[in-house]
DNA sequence: ATGAAAGCGCTAACAG
DNA sequence: CTGTTAGCGCTTTCAT
């Protein structure tokens, strides 16, 4: 059987009061006592159950992470700056990869409630949240991480992809590029990126055409299609191409290979992320770098936060994107 | 306040008896009561605690994975898998990284018997197996994943790698290569590649040098490390590689290219894993691939038969990997 | 400084 | 078919 408080107290002489008090660093304690049980304890190798002590102080020490899928590398990156920061505070991480459809995200959200997370962030953008709004209601903190959703009124941290999206194409303007094809996603995160272009490329006091603007999904194969449509066009032919992820720009890389066109000679490609894929592509990727670490770091305060003081004010944080270049990109 | 059992009860004026029972499906209610009190449910937006239950039931729901490093492609789609499973059996995942140091597995250990979790993935090398030790004795299941602890004698699941290790150099030597290099790892995984790769040199009638049998540890730094002494031999040099992981490889074709040798005219390469990477490399990369699906489904099918049925007697799966051949590698 | 006792929300006999 | 009741292992007043 399972060694239990009670296994403890008496093997020390003491109440189980008094082993919880030590265990929880509560109360007063002499050391003596003190120090009797703690001996006890690793003697009998005992493991206090975070279950029972969940039920009475309403805390599970885990907290929920839904992403589109873990297996992204992107994401994968992320989950790890998650864990490392739970890790240090005693939190476990539980995993829920969504897809991107709500129907999977509503079952992890389910489950989420019934383990009782303490906390929760969401990367993976979800239309119906109905769910997630009876979260809140039950005071489960909620931070979103890489995305928004405004309806919510909640925290969130995110790199600022406007910037990013400018910094992108001003550096291939500054390339002397006339001609920058976007390979879109279709979801909010690639909205503010492209909103960056368009303002880099109106800035720069060209013509913004709207058709050189392509939505997709994010994948390596998605990323070769709109590649193709974008480089088999007759005329106004992009020499540069602002991907909104890797792996978006990692397909447009290929295709450009299958298609016979140099890269970055006669074509330029950035990337967004700055994931391990940008290092192994060949040529290697200039990608726009989001502070992942820090930004997780960011996250996991503010959640903490919520989770000891109740209410705090909600706040929006965003973090600066910093524009890696590799060889993906060369003038014109 | 959260809703509990209790309101349920008075609000469908049944006990919370019955309603435990319709929420379990257990013991017999008549239709009608099981209709009204899923209505009251379902009104209430009743999400059952999943942690009080656990203290009774002494199941808690969730499994823990052991991983080297979910940022590393090979383990997030392994941590994928998992995640797939567990969910569809109504389990909670938390993934938790060791960077393969028993200090960080101890305590990701301890924190996950604390919370009791109903079962153990163990996907990193331990030493140290005082804590898993105590997790068996305390009748936890734990099963091994492309590793073996042989001192445990517990469930495992893993490729074949010996057997891969084998086909990569049979596919090598069927090349015409006759100086087969070996990138390894330190590892036991690693061990069994290497045996692999040893067997079919012998069988070919080769004589096997020893010095063609570098070890390392798994990242793309050290993979160029590695290959740099193995390509810059003055005799003897190399005509083909075979790196235990493709990690590994990956930084060989860097360093290959780097050193101006052509891959695979001059030079083939063979990764292990068929990661993400394989298919992004330049020259997309060969590699041994692991069925990592089955490779979990098996696995999480041995841990629930061991959850639900205290005693099974032990198995050790070993599933067959696959080459894949691609563009990293030629005749010589 | 220590302990007794009342829960936390749910499950599992056992009665009825 | 339904309800009563005794825990599960721990935390937390409140006495002592």
């Amino acid at each position: 059987m399972k060694v239990t408080i009670y296994d403890v107290a008496e093997k020390a002489g003491v109440s189980i009061a008094t082993v919880s008090k030590v265990i929880n660093n509560t109360g007063r304690i002499s050391e003596k006592t003190r120090k009797k049980v703690q001996e006890v304890m690793t003697q009998l190798n005992y493991q206090p159950s975070m279950v029972a002590s969940a039920l009475t102080r309403k805390r599970t020490g885990t907290i929920g992470l839904l992403v589109p899928d873990i297996a992204n590398p992107f994401f994968a990156e992320v989950a790890r700056s998650f864990e490392d920061c739970a890790q240090k505070l005693g939190f476990g991480l539980v995993i829920c990869s969504t897809d991107g459809k709500d129907e999977k995200a509503n079952l992890y959200l389910s489950l989420l409630m019934r383990k009782q997370v303490d906390g929760l962030i969401i990367a993976s953008y979800i239309k119906e949240t109905a769910l997630v709004e009876q979260m809140l209601k039950e005071k489960i903190p909620v931070v979103l991480f890489t995305i928004d959703i405004p309806t919510l009124g909640i925290n969130s941290v995110s790199v600022d992809d406007y910037k990013g999206g400018f910094q992108a194409t001003s550096y291939l303007l500054s390339l002397g590029h006339k001609h920058i094809g976007v390979i879109a996603e279709d979801i909010s995160r690639s909205y503010h990126r492209v909103q960056g272009y368009k303002e880099a490329i109106i800035r720069a006091g060209m013509n913004l055409n709207e058709s050189n603007i392509i939505y997709t999904t994010a994948a390596i194969e998605n990323g070769k299609m709109v590649a193709r449509q974008l480089l088999q066009r007759k005329e106004d032919r992009p020499t540069a191409i602002f991907a909104c992820n890797d792996l978006l720009a990692i397909g447009a890389i290929e295709e450009a290979r299958k298609l016979g066109i140099n890269i970055p000679e006669e074509l330029s490609i950035i990337g967004f992320d700055n994931t391990i894929l940008a290092e192994i592509a060949n040529p290697t990727l200039t990608s726009v770098s989001q502070p992942i670490k820090e930004m997780a770091n960011q996250a996991m305060t503010v959640l903490l936060e919520e989770i000891e003081n109740e209410q705090t004010s909600k706040q929006r944080t965003l973090m600066l994107p910093e524009l890696v270049i590799r060889n993906s990109t060369a003038p014109i």
